[in-house]
DNA sequence: GCAAGCATGTTATAACATATCCAATTTCTC
DNA sequence: GAGAAATTGGATATGTTATAACATGCTTGC
């Protein structure tokens, strides 16, 4: 076990991978502090506020840490294609599926706090027209749909 | 003129009306206050944050309103169906239809601020296809879509 | 007129996000 | 490898959005 892993979360090869790749592509770089803030979102089974994460962080790095910080590398992550925000939640997500550029839908349980990011066919060129049908160019949509998960809705019926 | 116009921004019969028989059918109270910041954001070309409401009802009142009576009238104007909450701008719309229950979606225009209510057929049933494919029963759905509206399209390509 | 429930006011604070300035580190060029 | 330039990160403060907790007052139905 190296220095790191005591500093930062348990990250799969397969994400890391990714997004090594990803960064490189782009010319941007994946610095140590930047893959901490990512490796605890993809350690966390549900959407995490930014200053959720600054707990979790702060806990596992035990030193303080700002939240302009946290705020920064989320930018960052934002801005290479690995990070999502939910407008409606106020809080961030891994990509599910960051090995290419995409518009996605998200599905979020009101019950257990789970979120599915779904990437459907239709849903862009639909509003794309809907956009046009009013003289307007569309350059990015926001869809999150909130209603209960199938492993929740199963829960409640017993 | 009245005592409350000079307290209450002006508003068309039309939009009082039909607040008035929406709240009354719901059995819901039409405060003066309440109406007050339902006419001020009538009064506005554009979505308004809960705090530059507040600053425009201090300026208009002439005496400081605290935001949670603001959050709280916003709460009632939405319950009711009369505004919507933007959530990808964090802020508050009227309704362009308050006259039935529906499902809009947004066109937000990054360049004039102005913000189009629409409701189109389609939306709703694509929506609930992609969430009952993946298990979900949907509830209810923000769509907020981005771009440039036709009046700033045309005045940028000048 | 009185009680119950709803509406509002007051104060304080929580939660979310950014500004400004400066220090540390990396990278580039020589 | 030394030094300059650029990027990254930290510290402190502040701005913005939203809610909690509690007290008071209004309205409505009896």
């Amino acid at each position: 076990m190296g220095r790191e892993s005591a500093k930062t979360a348990p990250l799969a090869a397969k994400w890391r991978n990714l997004a090594e790749s990803r960064c490189a592509e782009r010319g941007e770089r994946l610095t140590p502090a930047r893959l901490a803030v990512y490796a605890e979102m993809l350690a966390s089974d549900r959407s995490l506020s930014a200053y959720e994460l600054i707990a979790l962080l702060e806990q596992r790095q035990e030193r303080k840490i700002a939240p302009l910080s946290v705020y920064r590398h989320l930018d960052f992550l934002m801005r290479n294609g690995l990070v999502h925000r939910l407008q409606s939640a106020q809080s961030y997500l891994p990509c599910d599926h960051p090995d290419h550029p995409h518009e996605s839908q998200f599905l979020l349980c009101s019950s257990c706090g789970h979120v599915d990011e779904v990437e459907s066919t239709g849903v862009g060129a639909l509003l794309s027209e809907i956009a046009d049908k009013h003289g307007f160019r569309a350059d990015d949509a926001v869809v999150e749909i909130k209603g209960v998960c199938g492993t929740c809705a199963v829960a409640e019926s017993h």
